[in-house]
DNA sequence: CGTATTTTTGAGCGATATCAACGGAAGTGG
DNA sequence: CCACTTCCGTTGATATCGCTCAAAAATACG
């Protein structure tokens, strides 16, 4: 591929920019432990990349798992639906995020997942991962790292939700957003929020206007500033004491 | 070792009543997919099989991650601690079940693991985990499934904190202990807590009044028996309509 | 048998949900 | 680009669920 990138560069960067190589976020992505040669190999195994119109679905709780898909840029929600209709958020994830995972144990998946945004997702079927972790065992170690931190923080959500007051919710649901929007070279101070006050106030176990109330009251202390959905951190370290 | 077995049965019997083969959770630990000599293989790498006491740890939050331990008898409450000294409990962990999957990420235990009564734990150091994988394939793909259930269940549990009143929550956790419990050849009807009402509550997010009282109520509506610890299931059927 | 721990039950209070109304933003079709 | 509609966010008033405090009963433990 690299030879053919030299003889006809033109044509080839369309592909180069939708892959691996160029992607925005391949330091959060599958391919972080990996060298540039077995990155064409993960490249290979990315099957397709749909782009999703906000409201559409990645996939439905039910379907036959075939895929883990990591999100490329935008942002997708992923909820169950309890029996009585109602829908419950299990989680907001963006760009550079894995979701699937969940499904590999009873090869379904058990949520539904859907683009909060305008999304891109970059495919990679499971029995591709599971014949390239043969080529690069840091792949397979990787999903398992990607595995463990994903137990982790659900397991940190739940001690949140068993001890903190709406307020606290608030202020953790907002830092957890910037540490996971901020990189290398930019701190996210500045956050977009691409849900509804009452997709934030279902994911936290709290009323819309009780999200809505809380905003309000952090932004009377000077910690945040509201602004419709932009939000911006006023004072990092007061929203992180919030959190402990 | 068959070999030895044969020659000298009475010595080997001893080894053998603690070894996988004769493991009564067997079938819901590690070794659930695989064949007869390779369950050999897997019990020599367990390392020792420690008894705890109840309160006993079987490891610290910030302790290096060496082993994964599946519990053979008895149960562990695994729990982080909020930096105002409190306890947050993250889950009740039975005969059968492995834990310790959230440390693979980060080389590092985030939670206490403690004894809820007399124990027995097989500790599996995870060296010989990823050593044995390559022999025996199926072993990753069930370490894989297992986090992967592991995730549901945060999940599930996630999803139940933030909608259910406190009632359900009580009739959920009582439902969920009762299929964990449950086996093939027996339904769990009776079930002795192994825990306070306060470590039900801290874990639920009530206080333990409140838990005690919905269990009260609970036993007016003719759906448990509430015998101090020993609760009886009266009404499984409305139990589990409580949960949707 | 006595002490500590756990559990139950009651009373009052507070945080959050619910209901309601309004204003503003965003999307839609002409 | 504008008028219309729908969705979204804020704020206020009231209701309710679950927490806190308190005390006593039941159980476990040495």
């Amino acid at each position: 591929m690299s030879l053919i990138k030299k003889t006809n560069p033109r044509v080839i960067s369309i592909k180069d920019f939708s892959s691996c190589s160029y992607c925005s976020v391949r330091r959060l992505c599958l391919p972080v432990s990996v060298d540039k040669e077995e990155i064409d190999i993960i490249d290979e195994f990315v099957e397709d990349r749909p782009h999703l119109k906000k409201s559409e679905y990645l996939f439905h709780a039910g379907d036959k798992f075939r895929s883990l898909y990591a999100i490329k840029s935008g942002a997708v929600k992923t909820f169950g639906s309890t029996r009585d209709g109602r829908e419950q958020i299990t989680g907001f994830h963006f760009a550079g995020e894995l979701i699937g995972l969940d499904a590999i144990g009873n090869n379904m998946h058990n949520c539904n997942a859907v683009a909060l945004e305008k999304t891109v997702i970059c495919t990679m079927p499971y029995q591709n991962i599971e014949g390239i972790s043969t080529q690069i065992p840091s792949i397979q170690h990787e999903i398992t790292r990607l595995m463990s931190k994903e137990i982790r923080n659900d397991e940190e959500m739940l001690m949140a939700m068993g001890s903190m007051r709406a307020e606290q919710r608030v202020a953790c649901f907002l830092f957890n957003l910037h540490r996971r929007l901020s990189t290398n070279s930019s701190d996210a101070l500045s956050i977009r929020l691409p849900m509804t006050r009452e997709e934030i106030g279902n994911y936290l176990g709290l009323s819309l206007e009780t999200v809505s109330r809380r905003m309000s009251s952090l932004q009377e202390d000077g910690i945040i500033n509201v602004e419709n959905r932009l939000i911006t951190l006023r004072d990092i370290e007061a929203l992180q004491h919030l959190c402990n």
